[in-house]
DNA sequence: GAGTTAGGTTAACGATCGCTAACCACGGTA
DNA sequence: TACCGTGGTTAGCGATCGTTAACCTAACTC
């Protein structure tokens, strides 16, 4: 792993317990084994590593989610590799997870239109599924479903009460069971 | 409504919006209509505000959640007056409800400590009735599927996509489907 | 009418912030 | 061997942070 690398593990760690405001750079370095400017050797700023950290998982979530509905048979089936994929995501990625939606609001504006423009294909990728199952649904109320679906998903790292093995069903199983009231 | 609650009320408003640690005292005091240091007539300090609107939201979650369950007759019944007084409240404090699982690591220890035991009371309240449902279900499974409602519930202040008369039914459905699962 | 209190103000303090400047060590290369 | 880019260091800058101090004014009280 490069250190550029380390630098954006270690900072969706902290970024994730502290918040971006609650992380100095100083923090940061130190995480890393090195000082605090030693950063902006690999970033320009502390804002542009919560950038590329932010737009790349967007980017993650959206090409494989894309992939996973493209090799699907039916809506069924795509909304149960969704939720499979997602669910996955968030298991492994705890922190980009929570970082995710808590500070996005601290984003230089051209990363946070980036974001928001992806999350928003994101959403709608699940809503086009759940309109194809239910034909009466409207496309407001499809995304509204699917980011209460992401809600449910992504509360995952907050607590971390049972081992992952019986967590990934419990999820699956609930999210499913949600999207198709 | 008294200066100090205008200061708790526009507080939660910026804390969920911007972070904790993204509001300033005198941001929060301009936004008051009065100077940043005239907020230390009122609390002792801007930890203390933070803390002072965690644990009375903690603590009314707490409470009427409580007066619910023993107002009804079995499991189910509880769990539905459970479900819609969370969805009653995540609509009508969209704010506080964002400052909570966002913020709550900014408290001092003290009201982190007590907001972190109304919150596993808050869960248990939710666990125990789950588990009068499905005698198979172990005490930290229940807790993982109250915690990942509360995620499916919660999560609506982030979009606001659809008016509060089709949330309101959408997320009281989507939950009660996810706990019968 | 004098005194007290509640609720404001501005000024300023020390700490910390993100970031830049200046410098240094080392590996690869002409 | 001379040189240069890479990736570090420490010192320090200006800005902003939470907080305190000193002061002011209006309302209420004895």
């Amino acid at each position: 792993m490069s250190r550029r690398d380390q630098i954006l593990a270690t900072a969706a760690e902290l970024f994730a317990t502290r918040g971006f405001h609650g992380v100095s750079v100083a923090d940061l370095g130190a995480a890393c084994g090195i000082s605090g400017p030693a950063l902006y050797k690999h970033f320009a700023g502390k804002e542009a590593i919560l950038a590329e950290m932010l737009v790349s998982i967007s980017e993650e979530l959206l090409a494989e989610g894309s992939r996973r509905v493209a090799d699907s048979a039916g809506p069924t089936e795509a909304l149960d590799a969704l939720v499979d994929w997602h669910v996955d995501f968030a298991l492994h990625h705890r922190a980009l997870i929570v970082v995710q939606d808590r500070d996005w609001e601290s984003l230089p504006d051209d990363a946070r239109e980036r974001v928001r423009t992806l999350q928003r294909e994101y959403v709608d990728l699940w809503g086009a599924q759940l309109r194809l199952l239910d034909r009466t649904l409207g496309l407001d109320q499809a995304r509204a479903m699917a980011h209460a679906t992401f809600g449910l998903i992504n509360s995952t790292p907050h607590s971390g009460l049972i081992p992952d093995d019986q967590m990934r069903p419990l999820l699956h199983r609930m999210a499913l069971a949600a999207l198709s009231s």
